[in-house]
DNA sequence: CGATATTTGTTCGTATGTATC
DNA sequence: GGATACATACGAACAAATATC
């Protein structure tokens, strides 16, 4: 067996026995290269290995650090809504909203909604966090014309949630959910403090209301190295 | 605004008026070249872009592709089963499977199976078609013990659904579903006709009997590009 | 704040063993 | 046996980002 398989081998148990723990930097290339009596590239490929696996992950000029796991995000079920679903996880979620505006729908948007094309829409584009981690990059969009409040709601709690509920909402479930994937950009990788080339998932979702009436059409593009979204039926019928 | 962008736009906007039908090949880039009067290098920068936003493909020495729109499939309802939810959207599905063997499970296996360690499991890797073009790999583990005489129904019949029937297990439903997203290597983007650094959504399902006992975990890499996943909630509860 | 040391990322080059045709 | 390709391993140097003082 090759030497940086075993190497490889070696710190993959060193994590799993917690002997470092998750978010922690490992040793320096370096300081493992003399601990394993090896050259810096051979440390250097097992490290890529153990990247690959999502098991570490690194940072010029930091370091490499074991990744922490990821957070999960419930899909299907009752919690809609990111803030009560992530600290049901027993993690800190936060959001942060960094623009909003109001302007005509285009296209999709417009359908997704339900309007007519040249409806006036709310934009809302911003960050979700767990843990103080950026998770995922959002932009929601809202009928402008029944929820004139909504952005001066917006800026004010900082909460999709709370805005809405100020204007008359107070419930809403989720239609559908579309999931698909990409891989980020410079632009996308820099705001979500990731890497260009890292695999995210977008999802787009419209939130209705209880009578069907949809509220928001919301587009994310999650982080696949920090959250894993999950589906489970909580109706739950058999299937033939 | 560049030259190469216009270009771009153009040829976006052919797409999308129908001009160059999905799947179809588009004209050769000396071609294109001619038709707009500029260098080679200029079309390939806008055909680049086009590729980027996943519009086109291009396959060397073939030429450049419209992109098929991604066929929808359903995770979260009734019909769990590849075939009838393919068949359902109006697409033709197909299943291969590739290999078919028994082993001792690994934990995560034996955890998701609820098998003791050490436990044999059945497994099978193939890959999933629609119109006849991969649009998935999949590796699924049963338990082996109690579904002895599956790797058989599995070669003859090449459905997971109608080897587990002829096995006394006719239904069966998702318990849940974990989804994440990876960067295809080469070994996966081969299998999957596509190329290295594509997205992937990663799918880990287990469907258990009617009665809760789980009968597959099942690990599915799809192509991005080439199918969404939706999650509509047909229990539908109202969400405050 | 700026200077400096540390750390990862990248690119050369060299050499060896192994598998394949 | 010869020719070739490939994975593995080591060495040196530099670039770029980060940490530290």
């Amino acid at each position: 067996m090759s030497l940086w398989r075993t190497i490889a081998d070696h710190l993959r148990d060193d994590i799993a026995r917690g002997h470092h723990a998750p978010g922690e930097r490992l040793p320096s290339e370096a300081a493992l290269a003399a601990r394993f009596g090896v050259n810096r590239h051979t440390v250097r490929q097992a490290l890529a290995a153990l990247s690959d696996e999502g098991l570490v992950w690194s940072r010029r000029g930091a370091g490499v650090f074991v990744q922490a796991a990821p957070t999960d995000y419930p899909l299907g079920g009752r919690t809609v809504q990111f803030h009560r679903a992530i600290a049901l996880a027993g993690r800190m979620p936060g959001r942060q909203i960094d623009f909003v505006a109001t302007r005509t729908a285009d296209a999709v948007e417009a359908e997704a909604l339900a309007l007519p094309p040249g409806a006036q829409v709310h934009v809302a584009e911003g960050v979700s966090l767990v843990d103080g981690q950026p998770v995922a990059m959002f932009r929601s969009v809202f009928p402008a014309e029944w929820l004139p409040a909504l952005p001066d709601g917006l800026r004010e709690t900082g909460s999709i949630t709370a805005a809405l509920d100020r204007c008359g909402v107070p419930a809403f479930r989720r239609a559908h959910t579309r999931i698909t994937a990409r891989v980020a950009d410079a632009t996308r990788a820099a705001r979500l403090q990731a890497r260009p080339g890292d695999a995210l998932i977008r999802t787009e979702a419209v939130n209705v209301t209880p009578d069907g009436t949809p509220v928001e059409r919301g587009l994310s593009w999650w982080l696949a190295a920090r959250i894993t979204l999950t589906v489970t039926p909580e109706g739950g019928g058999s299937d033939p």
